[in-house]
DNA sequence: AGCATTTGACCTCG
DNA sequence: CGAGGTCAAATGCT
């Protein structure tokens, strides 16, 4: 594997080289009256070079060997499934031949959403997958109980993501989701196949369950995204802070397998205080303005680990920009941070 | 009838 | 042995 690390390394100075290169030229832009694009464009890539480079630094630091696995070959699911997939059965009994061939590295993500509705803190919050409750306990020194959820589609797609739901102590209109394993099925949108970002494509269920939330099947979350940060709805994964601030916008399009549908994970929010109605109806012209949700979405350790196994795919082009998705146009698309309130 | 949720029992791990 | 996680029968909902 010293293959590897040779080319992490020799990754890892390009995209250092390649980011004080971006910087050197951005200091020229802002010295002389350049586009603001070019500059943003420059900036984009600059911090490109810089998240790759840390994403390389991290997973030196921390893993071994890295899971490289088709999540579409089916025996790699089943595999990792029945290893540690879902923390069951079949966890201890590792292989015994010294080392473990395939070290399951369930991604784990931890996420906080934040449910703020006037009245009822009850909603439901959906990500884009459709789960089905299998348990709920009671957690010592927890106010609330912890829900489990497990894909609709275990059984029929072998997908074995899981997750868990707790509620906040101190704060009932925090969530605290706990994300186990990848989506290995494939929800398409059957409805107008619209890429979702038709509103009128989405809709939720409307029953508010008591407990934790129901949750809805909506396979293109991003429009929910759009149409729910208005929502007042907070989005805050935790853990690696460093790479978080190192990464406010966070892979944008695709190239990192999984994550481009692990980034999707923009909880919705259906007001219970009889705001249902108005879940979904913020005006199209709105959503640019109206994006007032921090967007941090940050990952844990093993979530990089996989991005870069998965990104792993030695194009043996150092030069980053390539296979680095920082489209300037996607951003502009999907992330409208040069909108003057952005930040507000 | 089919599917999802509830809930107590069971299992695993530290 | 206790806590956390999962199973599966019972129940509810559409």
């Amino acid at each position: 594997m010293e293959g590897c690390s040779s080319w992490e390394q020799r990754t890892l100075i390009n995209e250092l080289t390649q980011g004080m290169e971006l910087a050197k030229q951005l200091r020229f832009h802002v010295d002389s009256p350049s586009s603001t694009e070019s500059q943003k464009f420059l900036l984009q890539r600059i911090m490109g070079s810089y998240e790759k480079a840390l994403m390389i630094l991290n997973w030196n630091g921390s893993v071994g060997q890295q899971p490289q696995r088709q999540p579409s070959d089916p025996a790699a699911g089943l595999a990792e499934s029945s290893l540690s997939g879902e923390g069951s059965p079949p966890s201890h009994h590792q292989d015994q031949s010294g080392v473990s061939k395939k070290r399951k590295v369930t991604p784990i993500r931890i996420q906080q959403v934040r449910v703020s509705s006037e009245n009822g803190t009850e909603g439901a919050i959906d990500d884009g997958y459709s789960w089905r409750k299998y348990g709920q306990k009671d957690i010592l020194g927890a106010k609330h109980p912890r829900s489990y959820y497990r894909c609709t589609y275990k059984n029929t797609q072998n997908c074995w993501a899981t997750k868990q739901v707790q509620r906040s102590d101190d704060d009932c209109t925090i969530f605290e989701i706990t994300y186990k394993g990848e989506h290995t099925c494939k929800q398409i949108p059957s409805t107008g196949t619209g890429t979702a970002l038709a509103p009128a494509s989405i809709e939720k269920q409307e029953e508010l369950e008591g407990s934790d939330y129901p949750n809805i099947h909506l396979p293109q979350p991003y429009g929910d995204m759009l149409l729910n940060y208005r929502a007042s709805l907070t989005v805050n994964t935790e853990e690696i802070d460093s790479k978080a601030m190192t990464s406010p916008f966070t892979f944008p399009s695709t190239s990192f397998g999984w994550m481009e549908r692990e980034t999707q994970i923009f909880p919705s929010l259906v007001s219970p205080a009889g705001s249902e109605t108005n879940y979904f109806s913020a005006p199209p012209s709105q959503k640019n303005s109206s994006f007032g949700v921090r967007h941090n979405f940050q990952h844990s350790e093993s979530d990089l680990t996989e991005m870069i196994s998965t990104n792993n795919t030695p194009t043996n082009s150092p030069l980053v920009d390539l296979d680095f998705p920082i489209d300037p146009a996607d951003l502009d698309t999907n992330f409208p941070f040069d909108t003057p309130g952005f930040f507000t």
